[in-house]
DNA sequence: ACTCATATTGAATGATTATTCAATACAAAA
DNA sequence: TTTTGTATTGAATAATCATTCAATATGAGT
């Protein structure tokens, strides 16, 4: 018991994230991009939807564009943290860490309507807001060659040699943002169950031998 | 000589297709969004270049809303045409075919910065305006039935089998989809010849007798 | 030249919204 | 309890914009 509370010390500001309003505003932000768009999303919603006053949203990220940034870069990162976990993880051999890494991109979690609302938000914007793009940018070119060192390594087990590594990779990539553009559309039709196997498909259409795409 | 000019009748606002100032506003529109995305596209901007009155283009059109939709309308059109044509073509096979399409979905006049930048913005928004969506779907649903048929064909003639023409064209849209997207981040990396080479090895692969996908 | 209908203007209006800031609540230290 | 520094409020401000509309230009028909 007697949960020691708090003990925050006088430099409690020192760093920004550890406060519980920070991460209440940017749910807030996320949740309120997915119900009603980038466009019509205001300081006032976001702190009502956040329970504090909308003078201290402001405060608290010095501007919006600073809350909308603050945003992009908390879902980057926890859509990096799950794959970062699969490629580091020693327990896979590589076409296991395929699989593991299509049900990750389809997963409730990374592939539902209202984060892919909110990606698209900000992709639609990357052309004209230099810092979107480069929070979007760098993480992506990581995946990137972490997915192609993998189907190298794919590749080679299979002695596969029509398609390069970066061919393939390049393609799951596409198909991947291209089927999450699709679930905005249609997320009936493009069920994820439907999406996985579409890609465990294009796999197992390479890797002929490899009956692990089903 | 003596052109007979204009003869225009009292009806001349029946259609509001014929005005040259509607047509100016709508490419102004697109113009302005690819410039500063939907956020920043303001009516005083758009009018500015397409030089009218502030005034008037809201007067032409309703209401803004009613000027993004026409837009989206017309770049709607527009691609249409452009794979309407290839699919009526009888001139040529189904291979034939669907290498004029993934030329014509690469090609300069769709599939430019500026004119997925214009596709994107709107696709943001697809969940919060029904309207929006109507106007891509209708279409997409076509295009994806017209592709599936097309590949079916190209199927029968390689007697290809493991994939079906669904996931076939199911997977050609979406690396399409997911490949403009990222022309919109990096436009060196993803060139239409890049693009282009990516999707014809698709086919290749599975089609390995066919030698046009190069 | 005059009339009349339509096209076009541009300034005014009103709504929305990010941002600021003086006032207040709060909690720890004395 | 009082002091003091920080956290939080909410009302005021100022900027931006879509929309309106009375005024004017235009040009065809008489």
């Amino acid at each position: 018991m007697n949960i020691s509370p708090k003990k925050i010390s006088d430099h409690q500001l020192e760093d920004q994230e550890i406060s519980i309003n920070h991460q209440k505003l940017i749910d807030a932000t996320i949740e309120t991009i997915a119900k009603r768009g980038l466009g019509d999303t205001t300081i006032a919603q976001v702190a009502k939807k956040a329970m504090v006053s909308q003078g201290y949203a402001n405060f608290r990220f010095k501007s919006k564009e600073n809350l909308l940034l603050s945003s992009l870069k908390f879902l980057s990162d926890e859509y990096k943290n799950s794959w970062q976990r699969i490629f580091e993880d020693n327990n896979l051999d590589p076409v296991g860490r395929v699989i593991k890494i299509i049900e990750n991109d389809f997963s409730g979690k990374i592939a539902n309507r209202n984060k892919i609302a909110v990606w698209v938000s900000f992709y639609s914007e990357v052309k004209f807001r230099p810092s979107y793009l480069s929070i979007c940018q760098k993480q992506d070119e990581i995946y990137s060659s972490q997915m192609e060192k993998l189907i190298k390594e794919v590749n080679i087990l299979n002695n596969q040699s029509f398609l390069t590594p970066r061919e393939i990779s390049e393609t799951y990539l596409s198909m991947v943002d291209g089927l999450w553009q699709r679930i905005l559309f249609d997320p009936k039709m493009y069920s994820h169950v439907f999406c996985k196997d579409l890609i465990k498909k294009y796999f197992r259409n390479i890797y002929a031998d490899e009956k692990r795409f089903v």
